[in-house]
DNA sequence: CAATCATTCAATAACTTTATTGAATGTTAT
DNA sequence: ATAACATTCAATAAAGTTATTGAATGATTG
């Protein structure tokens, strides 16, 4: 074969991939499967998507082999294909996080505007786990937690948080964490701890990133339980 | 803000990288830069690209910041912004080919119809370069070579090997590399140099996966030093 | 300072991607 | 069976991307 026909058809086949991530839908739709598999109903929830819409990027997906389905009664359900497509999501963001300056600023105003700048890293967070200095809290809703979290968490989705603020201790620091850097749940649940008199501060990840790197995990129900649909 | 502006706001920022990544002509252009430094007309001559589309392309590269671009004369010289750009290429090209039948069907064609199944890996080289048991062959342009290569290599340019045969031992093996595993320069020497009776294998990889490894590396001329037009 | 040369810009036509609709499919529950 | 429901399909208009062309820019060389 022409060399240049194979590189031709090389790099096409590899464009598909990058083809398929080239689009702020299906970028969020990766982060929220990086959590566990989900049906469309509950992917077009938890985004700004319509079903058919979702349905239209999750399909984008599925013929660049990003992600795989399975049919459990009346649901879909959609997961990652493998490891490395969260990887290269997870290398993407930070190349991103490196040199963008409008995305460092878009994260420092977010966060300043709920009074929220100081984060703790993973190791941190092993160390202070380790130490029994910081209650972990998952704040992510109830399905995802379910279907995997980091392990000794407690688990009170954002939304019910204020409802249950007796639950939790005052004089220990409480370490909130939910889906990755781009997820504002622990920032809202953070805000509205310190707001409460409770000394909180965020994860700087999330439960994706954590398992990513071999961290102690539970897993309250079946390995990768799916989700239907919440919220 | 608003949960969703922001969110919006930030995934559209992550798309315009992924973009700028979705096609097949900037992902050939990635790779070539992460040899060494280029101008605008070496790309093109060494892509199936006009001058303007290359330029075009670089220009969309340059806005989602995947490549930096210095004036030297009457050359602009192109790089990649830092070493997170090639690390997520790498990671992007690992994914394609752990899950894309395709490409696995093309490249190992490919390399059927030069009869040359065979490869080293970066670890089983290094082992035979320390024990003296392979020569090194880089087998890149020249100017490739010069900005940087495996530490030991002999260059020879591919359209240069069958007139300089003679400067090879046949009874060493001979370990030939190039710009990557999708380059064909090292499978074209494999192939010259197994039919004159020597005895070769290309390595899996290309420089740039040696140097983002952290193995050995020379630098023939000042680093990163940037070409401007050959072949 | 005019010529040369590398690169970029601007305009354009062909093509691709997107969100939105509403209808179609296929499964479960009654 | 029939209804209810989750998902996909098909059509479409609006928007975005691409390669090509030829002209413009701006630096170096004679």
């Amino acid at each position: 074969m022409n060399v240049r026909d194979f590189k031709n058809k090389i790099y096409n086949e590899l464009a598909s991939i990058t083809k398929a991530l080239a689009n702020p839908n299906r970028l969020e739709i990766i982060e929220l499967l990086a959590q566990c598999p989900c049906s469309v109903e509950y992917i077009a929830n938890n985004t700004s998507l319509s079903i058919a819409n979702a349905s239209q990027h999750l399909q984008t997906l599925k013929s660049a082999r990003l992600v795989i389905t399975e049919k459990r009664g009346k649901y879909s359900f959609y997961s990652l294909a493998n490891k490395n497509v969260f990887e290269v999501w997870n290398s993407m963001r930070e190349l991103a996080f490196s040199q963008n300056a409008e995305i460092e600023k878009l994260m420092k105003e977010f966060r300043e505007s709920r009074h929220n700048l100081e984060s703790v890293t993973s190791s941190q967070l092993l160390d202070r786990i380790q130490q029994g200095k910081a209650l972990l809290l998952d704040v992510r809703p109830r399905e995802e937690f379910e279907a995997g979290h980091i392990a000794s968490a407690l688990s009170i989705p954002q939304d019910e948080l204020i409802e249950r603020l007796k639950e939790l201790p005052k004089d220990k620091e409480i370490v909130a964490y939910c889906r990755g850097p781009l997820c504002a749940m622990a920032d809202d649940a953070v805000e509205l701890l310190n707001s409460h008199g409770f000394k909180a501060v965020r994860l700087e990840t999330g439960f994706p990133e954590w398992k990513v790197k071999g961290f102690p995990i539970d897993n309250a129900l079946p390995q990768g339980r799916a989700i239907g649909v919440s919220k």
